[in-house]
DNA sequence: GATGAATGAGGGTTCATTCAT
DNA sequence: CATGAATGAACCCTCATTCAT
């Protein structure tokens, strides 16, 4: 049966400070793992310890291990909307390229912080329930780039949107898969890429 | 430790007709398995049980649930590895839009077959030591492609043939979550954006 | 390949009261299993079962069957150390054979405790890498024995030693396994034994 | 439940020259495997295979693994039973020193022909119920060693030829393990210890 | 007889989760 | 609330033995 979810729930607001802390660490160390040894390492026990919190305690902050995913991926949404929206608000009165040039930046950056773990999340998040808020995060992110889009004239922006985004992903996994750390050149790459595509589009 | 590529060859070559058919009916039996359940429901009692037969009997052919992994993959490659050359025969003298949408059905087509089975597998390959064979059937794909961008005056035709199948697989892949089955429209997009991506260049 | 060293390492120092209970009912557990059964009738689910205790708990505490084991030869070695010291001790200032004698009935004492245990206990030494403690103590006590040796005026008195013990360790096996249960009788012949052949050597 | 003797026999007298040769070969195979893998390390289908034969067909020659087991016990113990015949037999008429040397020398060659091999056998043996003829064996060659000591004087021969016998195979089973491959040496050491025991006993 | 494919009980180990203290 | 001991379902894999061909 697939997980509810409400189980995906974070098991109570933390309101102390103290409360609040353990659960950052809790989510650090879970991000650390991820990174660094890769998603099928991760497990409670290990979360616990390298948080320093007992396994008891984790429980008390999450109801289950994929709570602390669910939690994780949250997180990423947030901060990936934060940067699109920024990246969007600074591009509000440029040209198309420019416009392009700072979204793809936005998305380049966030994959090269975190190589691992955002793959590793991006590929959690597609075989799990999505709770409310993840949900509404990754629409609004599409909101905003379809909204560029189609400000910017292009044709069928929602799908341009899908794909666009799928092409800088693909990309950018693979040259970091292949070792690549040059951000300039993959930052070249990228506007090629969603430009020629763009661009194809409308001609 | 990382499992040593010796555990990744099967065990034993079949001699006699029964077991040939063994054999398969294990592969068979995972393949459905990962596309229907994914990757980590795959384990090798529950590939023995949809198989037919014995955990012992998987365990004569395969010396482990990676090496039936690596056994899907070599397979997924060879069929790849086909189906690219014979793009590439086809494509030998048109020129660069028919040659690339040739490449790209190729590919597209190779996805649609068995979507959530290419993508996992690829996914497990990049998690593997991977056998010799693999890796030449790789390598070889790369070449052709490499082959082709080159003599359609492609610069840098490495790396371009890295982008461009990441850039497909991206938008492949995304679309497919998306519930999207739409051959030609999806080949269109493709097209599109690989020669968007490669006319950008040399322009 | 050997297993490492570190899979022979207790996993975890049981804090609480309960769980120094829970590690000791293990070692115990496997104790009588070895002793009652054999070696080879040793497995941790049988184990676990016998001790009370459920599998997950055993592997709280030993990484695996063969730290168990290791546990129970450290802990030989601990006992048989400490009775070797207090028999040197104790003929410290004897003459020949009464020193001998001393020592002899404190090895023959540590067999007849769990006869089939230390057997198969020494077996399995001999087919696992040891840890440090547990090499340490096989040192200590045989420099212990060396140094009475050669305060008796023995002539290559570490060569000496070996014999001696495996003289001993020999007769006392084969008498067990034969149902001789006479402690007086046994010392006896060891002794004659052990004399015998230190008279011979200094003849 | 104990297994029964009649498992432990060959399954049939193989008449033809053939089957007696393969009968060997599954017997040389099984030697190999235990001298230099340990008797942990056998298995039918290694022998088997190693032998140069179906699984299937060393089933024909033998009812089961232990039934291999016993017939290379019944082989060790009838080739230590001609040694020990033919050293009595040339020490008929010597004195107890000579005779001693001779029986010594002929246990020596025994351990020292196939070193882990009669230790894991004479470990097999004693977890397995032996055959009648293996008892036999066992009982002439105790008989063989008891008369010699008998006539030699020796008192309480039965105890004394079990004992001597032991202390043999204690020190020679020490000093394998520790490397030594001396054979004079040890016949030295051993004669010792033999001599020494005897002449304790009748001072 | 010979072959080797197939079987499945048995044993090792992990890890998400619960619960007594 | 925190702790960490305990649980056991779920997996991985081996190997003695059987049986259809």
């Amino acid at each position: 049966m697939p997980e509810t979810i409400a189980a995906l729930h974070p098991r109570k607001r933390p309101r102390q400070e103290r409360s609040r802390r353990t659960c950052a660490d809790i989510l650090a160390a879970a991000s650390d793992i991820i990174e660094v040894k890769g998603l099928s390492a991760l497990n409670t026990n290990l979360v616990a310890e390298r948080a320093g919190v007992s396994i008891g305690s984790l429980y008390q902050y999450f109801p289950g291990k994929n709570a602390i995913l669910a939690a994780l991926i949250r997180e990423m949404r947030r901060d990936m909307l934060a940067d699109i929206l920024s990246a969007v608000d600074r591009g509000k009165n440029q040209d198309l390229a420019s416009a392009i040039g700072l979204l793809v930046d936005a998305s380049l950056r966030h994959h090269l912080r975190h190589p691992a773990l955002s793959e590793a999340l991006e590929r959690a998040e597609s075989e799990m329930p999505l709770d409310a808020e993840t949900q509404a995060l990754k629409s609004d992110k599409a909101a905003l780039i379809v909204g560029v889009l189609d400000r910017l004239g292009i044709e069928n922006p929602r799908q341009a949107a899908m794909d666009v985004f799928a092409m800088c992903h693909g990309i950018v996994h693979t040259a970091l898969q292949a070792g690549e750390t040059d951000f300039d050149d993959l930052s070249d790459r990228l506007r090629r890429a969603v430009t020629g595509y763009l661009g194809a589009g409308t001609a």
